[in-house]
DNA sequence: CGGCTACTTGATGATGCTCAAGCGGAGTGG
DNA sequence: CCACTCCGCTTGAGCATCATCAAGTAGCCG
């Protein structure tokens, strides 16, 4: 692994529209190193303000509490990127980043980032575009956390999961059916949580168990209950 | 009030360092307008892209719960602007915006805000700073939503509006006090809660009411309660 | 003075975190 | 191939927190 051949950014969606020879200079001007699963990547309030591409492998944005709860802030997977914030206001880091999988990442400094985004256009309004992004997706976080209970939000989280079932049309599928910690980490919430929410889908028909992964028949049932509108037993006498 | 002569964009900071010529010419392309306290701005999932710049007076970037809870995301205020996100976007608005004070405010078509920001390498890179700023307050905001309880929450808040005693050194002042409906919706909890964590804390000995504000003697001991290294009887044999 | 709004305080109940015990499946080593 | 162990999941019981409802108080303005 880690073949040198690997060592190359045309994937990397940020620079979708540079001229490849921009891309292969700023390949050699990169740090490469691979990440074995669960290997810290940065530190939160640590100095320096590298840029790190995720070329194969994925990594989770995450940070604990004083308890050492962990709370997932993103999952950034192959062919996009991290640490932009530290580059652009050269402030400390604000999360810590541990890979997910066996994860090859370039790191590139800030000063070259940042002359990159100075120069291409294209590069810069992209940035923009996913800053502009993840903040619309934290606000969402905020009201979540601030007007929904935890049951709910596992269940926003399972449906973000969850992708339609091939097979049965209208039927929703997570498979495979990631660890509870990490939903847990994600809802902001405890594994225990997880556990009983997903149980409660079980036995309340709405959710199905199968070896590893779980199945929705309604999704509209599902979103009813994770918005709160929740009338469940409506009008249809079910049950 | 709304007189021609402060119809003026030089003092917003987004354009400090953009040529005079430049400035007079977005004047002449905004639509102005002044909005009364409490007056509805924008609404959350509307369309239109246009950016606006509060000359005088100040904003709140707003959400709603289902149930009628309002989230406070954040007070804009006067010389800073609100609305970028759409217009970088294109997508819907994400939250709602209502002035706080009569404001004067100038909006300025996205168009024309594209093509300074493309034009303008000074302007983009303020305005990334700006967003970079933006997710790491969202970011904290969701660590404290996770982690901490909503007695703390009110005391960050508490601190974040605290400013130093002209006077007594060492002591911070809240005054005027804010309406305690804000503090509790920037706080993510209720009225109620927020009563109870102010008189907790001045049963405690740790603020003291007078008139309109409210004064702390020992910043650290706050700080101490608001993150949880509570232990408030530590060593020192108070009460 | 009467009425409004903001604040205060208590009682109650639901929610969900914590601790604890039990269970199943997948490796691992004998 | 079987025990053994580890890890993740499940479930229960107890308890703290906090939202909600309700009633009462204080300050402000006409």
């Amino acid at each position: 692994m880690a073949e040198k051949s690997e060592r190359r950014l045309d994937t990397i969606r940020l620079f979708a529209d540079l001229d490849p020879e921009v891309i292969r200079d700023v390949e050699r001007h990169c740090r490469w190193r691979e990440y074995a699963v669960n290997e810290n990547i940065l530190d939160r309030d640590s100095q320096g303000g590298d840029v790190y591409f995720v070329v194969r492998g994925s990594v989770l944005i995450v940070n604990y509490s004083f308890t050492g709860r962990e709370i997932a802030l993103a999952r950034i997977g192959a062919r996009s990127y991290f640490g932009e914030l530290a580059a652009i206001d050269g402030q400390p880091r604000s999360a810590s980043v541990v890979a997910l999988e066996p994860s090859l990442v370039a790191a590139v400094e800030p000063k070259l980032f940042n002359l990159l985004v100075e120069k291409h256009r294209e590069l810069s309004m992209r940035l923009l575009r996913r800053l502009a992004r993840i903040i619309r997706t934290c606000d969402d976080r905020i009201m979540d956390l601030s007007t929904l209970g935890a049951h709910q939000r596992v269940y926003l989280e399972l449906l973000r999961l969850a992708q339609p079932d091939p097979d049965d049309d209208g039927a929703l599928v997570v498979s495979p059916m990631p660890a509870q910690k990490e939903i847990a980490s994600k809802a902001s919430t405890t594994r225990e949580t997880v556990t009983r929410a997903i149980s409660q889908l079980v036995a309340d028909g709405v959710a199905e168990r199968s070896h590893k992964s779980l199945r929705f028949h309604d999704r509209a049932r599902l979103e009813r209950l994770a918005t709160s509108l929740d009338p469940d037993w409506g009008e249809e006498g079910a049950r």
